[in-house]
RNA sequence: GUGGAUGUAGUUCAACGGUAGAGCCAUGGACUGUGGAUCCAUUCGUUGCGGGUUCGAAUCCCGUCAUCCACCCCA
């Protein structure tokens, strides 16, 4: 039997309601803060994921689908989606003139990883960018975007952490304050740690083992690190949010893993998702579109992982789903009437199926129940005779004779 | 990339080295024209795959693949 790829999921329908409760909840919010959708390529030349995520980064370094096309250059299935949109942003005149734009997508993105909950190689992730504005509104406005998707689908008991890594103009201070802390007690260091203090020092904060733990007490603090500008961004970004009642956490260690990144950072974590812990996720990058060639344009974004939602979204009932007609028929010239009863209904805009085979009332009635439909209508001998159907509330269990040209408008009024 | 656990029917799981089974689901019947409840019946398997040990392997061993979980990292 052929079988899919490790960590590449087929999605039947039992989860699209879950998914797009999700979904909708994210394109009801970014309607209301004035957020338009851009859609972008599944795959960039390999050099656009390399300058917009850092060289050093494990993405880049070991997790991405890279291979090369026919012309011998080097394409790579997308691993996020904030790199596609700055490059499409810089790449378009028409929008990247414009003082602000708010963009956001939906799609698959691709990381060569090694399964486990929450974690898949195909997943799928909404995102919010937002170009032209350093302005910490801005930060809060990305933050509260996300919070109200979050609550708008259902999601509770998650928190939100916020921090500042500073500025290329104060960040440099910062880690080396952090190396030459960690240098200090190198001994104690777990053996990721003693790498990481070489590889990419920030994430020192971010480790898990019990062992380092204590060490993280007497480490340096982005915060206090901060130059003037940085720290009166990041108090106007606390202020905004305290104002605008989003419950947050501010935690120092809040590092994240894309060089990108300037400024606020902040996750939405829950405790639910095992190993993994946050399912969204972001930040101000102010250097990134320069770097990719365009004019120094301030930015700030976000990312969601929809699967990471749905978890969260477990054991929830997601309502809807059934249709809202299905004909029972008894063969022969019934079966006739009820094909044209059931494009006529269809057409009308009312959702209907059927059974072309013959079977018994009882296996038909029993299909219309798993198809959750609310009416069936039964047309048989009885009512080929009279001209009429008998329509059968499913949930009440109540029917009646209704004139057959009358179905449609029937229906329709018991549905609303 | 590292570590651990697990692979048996569509699914959830049983079966001491000795005939592969049950619940759920599905299908049909009891109920000749009425679903959800109940009862009954029926269908369903190369025991993931490949080797080995053995008179005999779902069971023990080796390999492999897959899944899950954790590390790493990240949404």
């Amino acid at each position: 039997m052929l079988s899919k790829p490790p960590g590449i999921e087929d999605i039947f329908p039992d989860r699209i309601g879950r998914r797009n409760l999700i979904v909708n909840a994210a394109r009801e919010a970014f309607k209301l803060y004035n957020v338009r959708e851009i859609v972008i390529p599944v795959m960039e030349f390999t050099e656009v994921f390399v300058r917009g995520l850092g060289n050093e980064t494990d993405i880049v370094s070991k997790e991405m689908f890279t291979f090369e096309d026919r012309g011998g250059r080097s394409l790579t299935l997308r691993p996020e989606g904030t790199a596609s949109v700055v490059r499409a942003y810089v790449e378009n005149g028409e929008y990247n003139r414009l003082a602000m734009c708010k963009f956001f997508y939906i799609g698959p993105m691709f990381r060569a990883e090694r399964p486990q909950k929450g974690r898949l190689r195909q997943f799928n992730q909404f995102g919010a960018e937002i170009f032209g504005s350093g302005d910490p509104f801005h930060d809060f406005e990305a933050i509260a975007m996300m919070d109200a998707i979050a609550k708008r689908a259902g999601i509770g008991d998650y928190t939100v952490l916020v921090n500042s890594i500073g500025c290329p103009n104060c960040r440099p201070d910062f880690v080396r304050a952090l190396t030459a802390y960690y240098t200090g007690v190198k001994d104690l260091l777990c053996r990721d740690c003693a790498s990481r203090l070489d590889r990419n020092p920030l994430r020192l904060l971010d480790c898990k083992q019990d062992s380092c733990q204590p060490l993280k007490k007497d480490a340096p603090r982005t915060v206090d690190y901060l130059c003037d500008e940085c720290k009166s961004h990041h108090g106007s970004v606390k202020g905004y949010l305290t104002g605008g009642g989003i419950a947050f956490t501010e935690d120092p260690l809040l590092v994240r893993g894309l060089d990108y990144y300037t400024r606020t950072t902040f996750e939405f974590v829950t405790a639910r998702l095992g190993g993994q812990n946050a399912f969204a996720a972001g930040g101000r990058y102010d250097n990134l579109v320069e770097e990719f060639g365009g004019k120094p344009t301030p930015a700030v974004g976000f990312a969601a992982g929809i699967e990471r939602m749905e978890i969260l979204l477990e054991g929830k009932e997601i309502p809807g789903g059934g249709i809202d007609v299905f004909i029972v028929h008894t063969g022969g010239e019934t079966l006739a009437k009820a094909v044209a009863l059931c494009g006529e209904l269809r057409g009308a805009g009312i959702s209907a199926d059927m059974d072309p085979g013959s079977k018994g009332f009882k296996a038909q009635f029993k299909k219309a129940d798993r198809e959750g439909a609310a009416f069936a209508v039964v047309i048989g001998e009885d009512e080929l005779a009279a001209g009429t159907c008998t329509v059968k509330d499913l949930k009440s269990g109540d029917q009646e004779a209704v004139g057959a040209g009358a179905i449609a408008d029937f229906i329709r009024k018991k549905l609303a």
